[in-house]
DNA sequence: CTTGACTCTCCTGTTAGCGGAGGCCGTATA
DNA sequence: TATACGGCCTCCGCTAACAGGAGAGTCAAG
């Protein structure tokens, strides 16, 4: 019989574990003094202790390694157990050496700029959502521009009526190209809202629900869209770093744009590029 | 001015979040109403938000977050703080990547075996401590047990004080040979203990402090030694297949060994074999 | 005026223990 | 035999970053 210091002392493990391996009931004492409330431990629990923190170094939690413990698990089940685990850990390491490549691209940055270069990137899904949308080829910046007044009167006769969500255009290109562009302008409604809008002079607007993104990485941009480039060429360095792909179509979210905003240098975008592992 | 359910769905931050860096000062809204209490975010909020989790994902926790998001922290400070961070991180891409390989290893067994085969090796940091030491080479069992009267004989004239941890023997090889070893017999005493005390017949053991291990490959046999020899080929191959290089000189630590058992089946040993990355 | 969605505060729970307070236990020494 | 010094006990609070839920107040639409 060991009390519960020599038995630490033997197995490298605190007190204070062991006092809570009894209370979830993980390694109970072999025996408790009724009268002092002592904790008695034998040499032949040692084995079982030895098990617990191997299974604990596989990155098990005391509640799974518990389970692995119980006597008549089908070696089905522990398997199982493990596999999960597997996977568990697995995308930890990614996750991490991701940490490790963002870490390291920031200082790199700094090494470079001096300071915290402000293009902060955040990589999210992007759900699904309904919206009033309108699909075309433009070749200037004025076409694109003349469907903002039909929208502005379609909403205020009230046949659109808008979700409160900030209005977001989808280009469909390889990159930017200056004047020419496939995009896709989106506002978002109920999914119950009138299926077409027409649109004086432009074409009609077409309820659709616009597919989610599993990842897109994503910045916000202040201002107007004269430097917009830059950060572009910035987030593609950030990519190949990172070791991600970006895909061709992308997203630009007016959370304050020029349907509310006069003043240019106060518009605020959202920029969303969908992204793989390359 | 938005409201924080209009805000959270802006920033895919959710109300708790929100509530939570409220809480803790990382980011207030920009005014809170005195009557309800509401909370009311502007968008010119939404880049410090953005910018907090861009940061989070490098893996900073939110106090280092608040600290990077002073005004006028220096640069050099940002970059020791990423330094830091970018070690811990590494540290833990490492962890993660060796239990990986620990989970592979028990996965790869429960295949071949078909049972969770029983040996459960622990890295663990063995600490140094004092005691009377005796290092000699011997050529049979019989003389390597010529010992163990003599030292039972010291203990009871009182010239021993053993100090209740388990006694250890070195053994100094690069493999198991056999019969031939030279190995050093360990018993752990205060280090205030009489320096030396001769033993009849096979020498003088020697007070010393036997080195700490950084890190040490472990596990416990039960019983008597006949099988030992395949738990070591078992622990070869365990090293081989998680990266790790065994040392030559290892530990063997009878917890309840032939001093204090007559019955072999039940004593109990800890090995002890020091590892490096390979 | 009512309904339903939204928001508030407060409380508890999550993991695997650590640290400390206040008090009892055991034994070696003066 | 008294006492001192560890060792051990229970209970409480703390960690990080929120999530979940209770119960109550708020807001806008019908």
């Amino acid at each position: 019989m060991l009390r519960i210091g020599e038995f630490s002392r033997l197995s490298q493990v605190t007190v204070k574990t062991l006092h809570h391996y009894d209370e979830i009931g993980l390694l109970k004492p072999s025996h408790v003094d009724p009268f002092t409330d002592y904790r008695y431990y034998t040499l032949d629990q040692l084995p079982r202790l030895h098990r617990i923190m191997a299974l604990k170094a596989l990155g098990l939690s005391l509640e799974e390694v518990a389970q692995l413990l119980l006597e008549d698990l089908p070696t089905e089940q522990i398997r199982g157990m493990l596999r999960l685990k597997q996977l568990e850990v697995r995308q930890r390491v990614h996750e991490e050496q991701s940490r490790l490549a963002q870490i390291e691209f920031r200082l790199r940055q700094i090494e470079m700029a001096g300071r915290l270069q402000s293009v902060d990137i955040v990589i999210k899904r992007i759900e699904p959502f309904f919206a009033l949308t309108l699909r075309r080829v433009v070749r200037s910046r004025q076409e694109r521009e003349a469907a903002r007044p039909s929208i502005a009167d379609a909403i205020q006769r009230g046949s659109i009526k808008p979700s409160g969500v900030a209005n977001v255009i989808i280009y469909y290109e390889e990159e930017f190209r200056g004047e020419y562009d496939d995009h896709e302008i989106c506002i978002p409604v109920q999914p119950t809202h009138s299926p077409t809008v027409p649109l004086a002079g432009v074409g009609t607007l077409q309820l659709r629900e616009l597919p989610a993104v599993a990842a897109a990485a994503t910045y916000l941009h202040l201002g107007d869209y004269d430097t917009l480039n830059e950060k572009y060429v910035f987030l593609q360095r950030w990519a190949v770093e990172n070791g991600y792909k970006l895909s061709g179509v992308w997203r630009f979210v007016w959370h304050r744009g020029p349907m509310v905003e006069v003043d240019p240098t106060k518009y605020l975008t959202e920029l969303q590029h969908p992204i793989e592992l390359a």
